[in-house]
DNA sequence: AACCTCACG
DNA sequence: ACGTACGTGAGGTTG
């Protein structure tokens, strides 16, 4: 057998270099575990780079330091690490042990001497990763070091022939050099006066210090005084840097297993939200090391003739459930934890069992309402009906589920499977629906599951489908006219401050603003001034091009993100969006490819946008919820107050501005209703003295003023948010009215500003995710109405609190109806909902 | 990939 | 004393 790998790692070093090389990043509980991340990165990255057979973490122990005795200052300059990268020391230790990784430590020992002992007692190769410079003593024929650098992931390899080509040094004299430079970090003094470029002369002219000593009096003047007068300070510099290859560490190298993917270490692995490192877990998985405990054995059967396929669906349909996946390039079955059928979908019509073939036989079984277990059953319809199938039966949507368990949804299938230990697709979303359906139950979102998001997932599907029409010639005409637009705008620009530059730059935006025109900047960003809409409104009548630039902003947003932006995505004269279903925090549905949720409508110019999207069937049917946040307020806290203004039909801001203002509701004009409503929006985000201050220009005493007084006109609504708070201190989560749940692991956090965030995401989301709840119950019930109805129109759009259908004209009046009925009845609430609806040939008149 | 800016509810 | 409103997606620049 060849001689074996070893790689050991200088865990202080390299955790340090991780805590300062990244950013903080925080953990479902709020605590940074930024070191830990940055150092799981460095490990796999040198794993996957250097495939050592053996594995082993070195670090220091504070305890009786030999080094001390010889010089009582040594490392004295070191201040104790920082809390928050204490704290994740253990943390680190916790998820190395998990994966079953050796630790080397001992008390009073350092790491570079446990790292030099077990380097020099192993028969074999070895690879040393720190980022400790002194390690380079150590390289020889049998031994490499991974010096990391700047980029954390990046290493410097080091070898004999690496070091002396690079820095001209052999390995023993790094410790030489050191004698005489000294080092800062571990306050090893050296030879006062002597730096990096006279340590290198010395060291090339004599080798070393004893032959440097010996020889002295060739040098003269100054050095030659400072060499003389730090001599011993050389020789103790030599002893400190010196790491020790004897000490008494015995480690059993036949333990030092590469780190396995354990159950134990996934589960620290998604506490600390490193889904990359999850979904890396599996890259040695080949190896015999690394055996997942939690899985049994899974037989994967290719599938290879139609008889054998027609006996596997034979199988399917007698199971009281299935798993089924495909890719495009292959096809996955199960029904069993331990078995998975596997067929190619090859193109060679030559194969019996080419691609039509596999379809033609899978079709009646998936088309059957034979009970499934897929993941993302929305996509595989679209998947399915692009080779002429459809897809019945879905009874477990394992990405559906899992969002609902989790409160957040992996980004794709490999990552999911990899979080719960499988790497076979058909087994792992066959034992998943099993196992968070049991956990569907525990959370008690059953219901919102079988009766809101898997049914709504079939509705999403269809409306993506039927996709929204775009008046292409429209579309083109516009985008020449904004184009003329954004560059008359940018000559008139370059023209006024006698220039070029580019305009869509912030950085070369604020050097004319701010640096050449001199006109005062607002507020800074984390590079430099910023350029925002709010900066340029303040300074516009400071320079005739400010306002010019953010006519050209308004411009160039429509130009490149609706009109250029929306071109390659029309397909025919149609647009399919894709709704996400398990993308938000709050329960909300996400729009991309296009974005159809954010249609321009707040300003004339960009409203015109709208004229783009124009209806199939002759007219769009808009309906939308009114002030439903507010209402669910109202209903959930019980305040009279608020509970009785919407009963009785009032305008809620205008209530609000009266209790506030003390003036009675009629004397409020549109400044004061404006103020109102900023609050009730301030009310909904979990409210803040600052925000609010901001958002009215109101001095932040007078805003903290107003919710104050908010709180004593509506006091039962206080007590309603600070419940929200209490619940996710003391839960962890809050729920929305269906039993949804938000995990807010930052209530916790030590952190004021996360905290924060925590406490008004917490009165948040219970409003903003029980309006999306009702919206997705109302929107099944109007699918099913219109579809009993027997009415072809289709629900097109949703935009939160709004739904477009797609309207035959002769059908408006029966779908106005039918909207308004079930929108407002989708569930029964102390305050009433209302909805208005509108109509048009676009969605610029609807 | 991160940041800035801006479109929506 | 801190430094923000809640929830999204997209395009552009920059390193």
């Amino acid at each position: 057998m060849s001689k074996q790998k070893l790689m050991i790692i200088d865990g202080n070093s390299i955790i340090n270099r991780a805590y300062f090389a990244i950013k903080p990043l925080n953990d479902e509980q709020g605590r940074n575990v930024n070191a830990v991340y940055g150092f799981v990165n460095i490990l796999f990255k040198v794993l996957q780079d250097y495939a050592p057979d053996k594995l082993a973490v070195a670090f220091d122990l504070r305890g009786h330091n030999f080094r001390k005795d010889i010089y009582p200052l040594y490392k004295a300059n070191r201040h104790g690490m920082p809390d928050d990268l204490a704290a994740q020391m253990p943390i680190l230790h916790q998820l190395l042990q998990a994966m079953g990784v050796t630790i080397v430590e001992s008390p009073g020992v350092e790491a570079d001497d446990i790292i030099g002992t077990v380097c020099k007692a192993y028969d074999g190769y070895s690879y040393i990763v720190s980022g400790d410079r002194d390690m380079m003593q150590l390289v020889s024929d049998a031994v490499t070091v991974l010096l990391t650098k700047r980029g954390v992931t990046d290493v410097e390899v080091i070898t004999p022939e690496t070091l002396q080509s690079n820095y001209g040094l052999t390995p023993l004299q790094v410790i030489e050099y050191k004698a005489l430079r000294g080092d800062t970090s571990d306050n090893i003094p050296g030879v006062r006066g002597v730096g990096e470029k006279t340590a290198m002369a010395l060291l090339s002219k004599y080798g070393d210090i004893d032959n440097l000593y010996a020889n002295v009096d060739n040098e003269t003047g100054a050095l030659h005084d400072k060499l003389v007068a730090d001599k011993d300070m050389a020789y103790v510099s030599r002893q400190l840097a010196t790491i020790v290859t004897d000490t008494d560490i015995k480690l059993n190298f036949d333990e030092c297993r590469l780190p396995c993917a354990t159950e134990s270490a996934r589960e620290i692995l998604r506490d600390l939200h490193f889904r990359t490192v999850l979904a890396r877990l599996d890259w040695d998985k080949t190896d015999e090391t690394t055996t997942v405990d939690s899985e049994v054995e899974v037989t994967v059967n290719a599938v290879s003739d139609a008889s054998q396929l027609r006996q596997i669906v034979e199988k399917m349909q007698q199971a009281p459930y299935f798993a089924f996946y495909t890719d495009g390039k292959t096809v996955h079955l199960s029904c069993e934890n331990n078995v998975e059928y596997v067929a190619q979908l090859s193109n060679n019509f030559l194969d019996e069992l080419n691609e039509t073939a596999v379809w033609s036989i899978l079709s009646p079984l998936l088309s059957a309402d034979v009970p499934k277990a897929v993941y993302d059953g929305k996509l595989l319809r679209h998947m399915l009906s692009n080779v002429g199938l459809s897809l019945n039966g879905v009874k477990y949507d394992v990405c559906l589920m899992q969002y609902l368990v989790e409160y957040r949804a992996y980004k794709d299938l490999d990552s999911l499977l990899a979080a719960y230990g499988y790497t076979k697709p058909g087994v792992g979303i066959y034992a998943l629906a099993d196992k968070l359906n049991n956990q569907l139950a525990e959370h008690g979102v059953e219901s919102l599951y079988y009766d809101i998001e898997l049914p709504l997932s079939d509705l999403l599907y269809r409306m993506e489908t039927e996709g929204v029409k775009v008046d292409v010639p429209l579309l083109n005409q516009m985008s020449a006219e904004m184009h003329n637009k954004t560059d008359a705008l940018v000559r008139e620009i370059y023209d006024l401050v006698d220039e070029t530059f580019n305009v869509n730059s912030p950085m070369q935006l604020s050097r004319i603003l701010f640096e050449k025109l001199g006109l005062p900047h607002g507020r800074k960003t984390q590079k430099g001034y910023s350029t925002d809409n709010e900066v340029l409104e303040k300074i516009s009548d400071k320079h005739p091009v400010v306002p010019k630039i953010l006519e050209y902003r308004q411009y160039a947003k429509l130009a490149s993100t609706y009109l250029d932006g929306l071109k390659p995505l029309v397909v025919g004269s149609v647009v399919h969006t894709t709704f996400n279903q398990t993308l938000t925090s709050t329960g909300r549905l996400s729009s991309s490819d296009p974005n159809l949720q954010n249609i321009p409508i707040r300003n004339d110019k960009g409203k015109e946008i709208r004229k783009l999207f124009c209806s199939k069937y002759g007219v769009f049917v808009g309906a939308d919820y009114s002030q439903i946040e507010l209402r669910l307020l109202a209903s959930f806290s019980l305040d009279d107050n608020m509970l009785n203004t919407f009963k009785a039909g009032e305008d809620i801001h205008a209530r609000v501005a009266s209790e506030l203002l003390g003036i009675p509701p009629q004397m409020v004009n549109s400044d004061m209703r404006r103020m109102a409503k900023a609050v009730n929006f301030g009310i909904i985000y979990g409210i803040s003295d600052f925000g609010l201050s901001q958002n009215v220009n109101l001095s932040l005493g007078k805003a903290h003023e107003y919710i104050q007084l908010y709180f004593t006109r509506f006091p039962t609504i206080k007590a309603y948010l600070d419940g929200c708070v209490e619940q996710a201190r003391k839960d962890g989560y809050v729920t929305t009215i269906t039993g949804r749940r938000r995990q807010i692991p930052e209530i916790k956090s030590s952190n004021y500003n996360l905290r924060s965030f925590g406490e008004r995401a917490a009165m948040n989301m219970p409003l903003q995710g029980s309006a999306a709840d009702i919206m997705k119950i109302a929107m099944l019930k109007v699918d099913s109405a219109m579809r009993k109805a027997g009415l072809k129109s289709k629900i097109v759009l949703q935009i939160h609190d709004e739904l477009i259908v797609d309207c035959y004209p002769d059908e408006a009046d029966a779908v106005k109806a039918i909207l308004t009925e079930q929108m407002e009845n989708a569930v029964s609430l102390a305050c009433p909902l209302t909805v208005e609806t509108e109509e048009g040939a676009t969605l610029y008149e609807a």
